[in-house]
DNA sequence: GTTAGCACTCCAAGCTAACGAGTGCTAATT
DNA sequence: AATTAGCACTCGTTAGCTTGGAGTGCTAAC
């Protein structure tokens, strides 16, 4: 069977009726949202050949038509209009988020507080990711007589510090080897490059001293692959509760938020041109197979670098919030490419 | 009407029936578990008195009963026999907080986890209060032309950062003032002291420089702010769904415990050595009057310093959770003592 | 003071009937 | 050949009703 030009038409009329109101379609309904007349029962017969092709479905034999994942996709990829958004909003949207100007972690967790509120949806947002990043620095802070603040500060501005625990009292040599090592060994170099095996070739090469300082550098190490996992931040997780249709699923799509593997999974979908939308269950996660989620990336000076998503209902108001979503992390980006670079 | 010592015992069990089961409790369950035989009729009299005496409801007319907020009160202060942990136990808790040794932060984040594990609830932890604690250390580091880390470490071992983007180019002389300052007017300060009005003073007599000093110094004021309000750590907190009795007012509750503000005033509540129980209404928010919190401080040598806290049900076996939370607390004390001072 | 007995209350679960929205099909119409 | 009116049918929802059982309060006897 083919796709005709009235069948597209219904078929959007289904999925923004859907959208609107969360209740299934009827043929009665769709008369009066359709741009031109026909009777109810040509939208049944219509209505019956999309149930068959697959984008859509009934519930149950006596209720109207609700969008499938396929009619969501053929939708979105077909026959949306993207909703402009109007100057004030756009500019008070701007104004919000620029409020976090400054710092990048306050900035994505003002973005994402945005987001969640616009969209009443959770939002997730990545911190600009330190794959390429190196060691800018790092520092090393007695605090007790066996304690020591290790602290490590990477070119792409992510700060990370630990405080550790050493077998052995910390003198005022402890501190020198502790930035002559660094000096030879850590700054400048590639964050990936610091893993065990060089660790190990570290320790071996301290000699002596290996018994009181691997516990430093050990916890440095640590360091380095904290700031390298791009931290995810969540917001308006309770947004959720918000939706009707999740009520059974909200506890266990919240399971899968808490852990933060599978978050900056989700968001490192984004592919073409920035932005990736995944119906129901084209997630990976079935937790997710009553939600979608739509994630746009930002870039910092013209490479991509982090992004920031939003999970929601199927039913979300693709035509508005995508273009909010590109607006968004654009804002982002262009903040963070002043902030970072300049 | 007198409390009698029978009266209390029918108290007892019935709390202590209403928290194993979840159902209301009824005069012949009632005399299967009390360690004296009367008939039903006898309870049912008793019963009917605890009601009016405040310690029972009965959800209905022709429904057994459950405790009041007043008879958990009564129960726990003068009837509830704390459980005896076993050693084997109590050994496997220590080793598994203990594994978050080193760094404060790790380390309640693992208490938080372990208590949200044992107990099925909300684990709610503050780190060590910063209250007397002092600046020890500021650092700045320049990230790009305008933007630099300002970096602040306190006595209490609290590291904050902050990216912070100035008017002005950032020169070898801004980075030498900023340090000259530091060293005048922020190092070995109480935290509380760098309010507003130090910084209004500060910024005066920078003269000249104000304009290209001031925006990092405010941010050094905002990252000693921060680092007074203890930070309040949440783990656990989708435990909440597993508990029917509060099906209804989890979307509340997880809105409140959002916010910071709300829980660091859950945790500051604990008074008397260091334990505090909340009871359904007798919890400030009322978000919280089907629900319960545990809270019992630990001191970081000999001072009291943080907190570990739970929200459940009001329905907690309060006999057993209590004694988990004086040894966790216990526990979490010992290791930051040794931690932090040696 | 305690207990057996009994009438009473009230919730929960299951059943039925009425309803209404929406469908699929057929036969008539354009 | 496509469209439409008409109609019987399906199925979920709601309301009302019945039944059963758990538990009570009261009274009278012990």
């Amino acid at each position: 069977m083919d796709m005709t030009p009235r069948k597209e038409k219904i078929l959007a009329a289904v999925v923004e009726s859907f959208i609107r109101t969360g209740e299934p379609v009827g043929s009665k309904t769709l008369m009066g949202e359709l741009d031109f007349r026909v009777s109810s029962a040509t939208i049944r017969n219509e209505m019956a050949d999309l149930v068959e092709m697959g984008y859509l479905e009934q519930p149950h034999t006596s209720a109207g038509r609700v969008p499938s994942t396929l009619g969501y996709r053929y939708y979105i990829d077909k026959l949306m209009n993207k909703l402009e958004m109007n100057k004030d909003e756009s500019e008070s949207i701007e104004k919000s988020v620029a409020s976090g100007r400054g710092d990048p972690e306050q900035l994505l967790e003002k973005a994402g507080e945005v987001i969640a509120r616009l969209t009443n949806c959770a939002a997730i947002t990545t911190l600009p990711a330190g794959e390429q990043a190196c060691v800018r620095r790092a520092e090393f802070v007695p605090v007790s007589n066996r304690t020591a603040m290790v602290v490590l500060l990477t070119s792409a501005g992510t700060l990370k510090s630990k405080a550790c625990r050493g077998d052995m009292p910390i003198t005022q040599q402890t501190v020198e080897r502790f930035y002559a090592v660094c000096a030879a060994h850590f700054l400048g170099k590639p964050l990936e490059e610091i893993g065990t095996v060089m660790l190990q070739t570290l320790v071996a090469s301290l000699g002596e001293y290996a018994l009181e300082m691997s516990p430093y550098f050990v916890a440095l190490a640590d360091l380095a692959n904290e700031a390298l996992k791009s931290d995810v931040l969540l917001e308006g997780q309770s947004n959720l509760f918000n939706h009707r249709e999740l009520s059974g699923s909200v506890p266990d799509i919240m399971e899968l938020l808490r852990k933060g593997e599978p978050l900056s999974k989700l968001l490192s979908a984004g592919e073409k041109d920035g932005l990736n939308v995944k119906i129901g269950t084209e997630n990976e996660y079935k937790q997710l197979s009553n939600s979608s989620v739509i994630v746009s990336r930002y870039n910092v000076n013209g490479s991509r670098s982090g992004a920031l998503g939003i999970i929601g209902p199927t039913r979300l108001n693709y035509a508005k919030l995508i273009p909010y979503m590109q607006f968004i992390s654009g804002v982002v980006g262009k903040i963070l490419s002043e902030t970072l670079e300049d």
